[in-house]
DNA sequence: CCCATATATGGACGTACATTCATTTTATGA
DNA sequence: TCATAAAATGAATGTACGTCCATATATGGG
């Protein structure tokens, strides 16, 4: 039972990296097993144990591929932050180009099924509960990066000057904190109360606070586009 | 060596609990200590060993106060619970009966920092984080309870009442909701960002967005009061 | 003053943990 | 076809964990 197959198929084609079974694959199972496992039992549940078992591989693979446990778990926060991020990304391309189309589709996007569920939401919480205790988690436990940030006070500042605003700036500002903190604000509710949760809902009462500071922008439905 | 002193001092003044030591001490100190280490180095690192030493106490201690380390972590979690809340009806005993007051002592004590500080941030964050694997946590982590949450509610439909909307009621279970979710999301902010985040601006931010919403109860600087 | 009892101690126990590494299996270039 | 190295395995190791419990100490009533 030396040689089942020689699969000697695509003799030209990938043999630019010789990796016998496929060691990206590998890495990509633990995580998703930490992920999985993060989910069902828990942040201090989640043994490597835990995390090859679900993964149906060896013991010895998680330090194969990784130096250790908390390395690991430091790249499942870095994979779930990056597909937060990809998918987010995604949403605002084909999105409308004005300002207000744009906070719409970041809020709307937020509040999606693809990006707020109960998988992602107790992920989430669970690097945060940890995240003073390992700053390497830190880093990937923010939802709202800079580059996100940077986007939504763009189009507020862009709409604040539209309306007249005395400090565009300052206004802007202000709304970008406060939209951002209304969004972490749903994702809490969603954690602690996901079965009364209801993204209709919270999408209306963010465009109704939103509507009160840029009436001629939003309305309960969202933005106003004539 | 055996008895050392006899300390017949108040021969009747608190001999009322004829405790030896005493036990309430010793399970304050252990909750003390639970949550002191929850803060210092995270949830899934706080050990029995690692309480019991913070405690300056021995290891027997916890199983003998109670059943186990899980319902210590329990005693803890309420406990918490417990001082966020006594502190905010405190806040609330001296505040003024306006609808408005009310709201405003809430958003200010939810944001002063006798609740919104460090350890209080660590301790709520770590545990909901496990929340959602330890269904006795889950029920004192969330910061929002049902009465607050309708003397918020109360408030709000008196002031939507006052400036006439057509549904009070549906106005303000939606500002109610907003205003928690914004609080929620201010703490997170603390929590991510606690070295540049500003209670000034975190409550002119709300303040700002009930301005919009309740112009004639609300400004920048919070309720309006005649 | 002594004894019953509440309070406290810390060594011992079995388990589960993260990590190591000698060995085996597999895929492919030569 | 075979040699080679990558990929994968899982038994072994030592440590730290939660819990138990036999023992010690302090206290107040009788």
């Amino acid at each position: 039972m030396k040689k089942k197959l020689s699969t000697k198929e695509n003799p030209k084609q990938e043999e630019r990296q010789p990796r016998r079974y496929s060691s990206e694959e590998s890495r990509r199972l633990l995580i998703e097993a930490t992920l999985d496992s993060i989910v069902d039992v828990g942040f201090s549940s989640t043994s490597v144990s835990e995390i090859v078992t679900r993964a149906n591989l060896s013991r010895g693979m998680v330090h194969l591929y990784f130096d250790n446990k908390d390395t690991l778990l430091v790249a499942a926060a870095k994979h779930a932050a990056e597909v937060y991020f990809r998918n987010l990304s995604d949403q605002l391309e084909s999105a409308g180009s004005r300002p207000q189309e744009i906070i719409e589709t970041v809020i709307l996007s937020d509040l999606g099924e693809a990006l707020l569920n109960e998988r992602m939401v107790k992920i989430w919480f669970a690097f945060r509960g940890e995240a003073h205790a390992n700053k390497a988690i830190t880093q990937f436990s923010d939802t709202r990066d800079e580059q996100l940030r940077g986007m939504i006070f763009d189009a507020f500042v862009e709409v604040a000057i539209e309306q007249g605003e005395p400090e565009p700036a300052k206004f802007a500002r202000d709304t970008t904190h406060g939209t951002l903190a209304l969004l972490e604000g749903m994702w809490t509710d969603f954690l602690l109360h996901s079965d009364s949760f209801s993204r209709k809902s919270a999408a209306r009462i963010i465009f109704r606070f939103l509507s009160g500071v840029y009436p001629q922008h939003f309305d309960l439905d969202g933005a106003i586009v004539k």
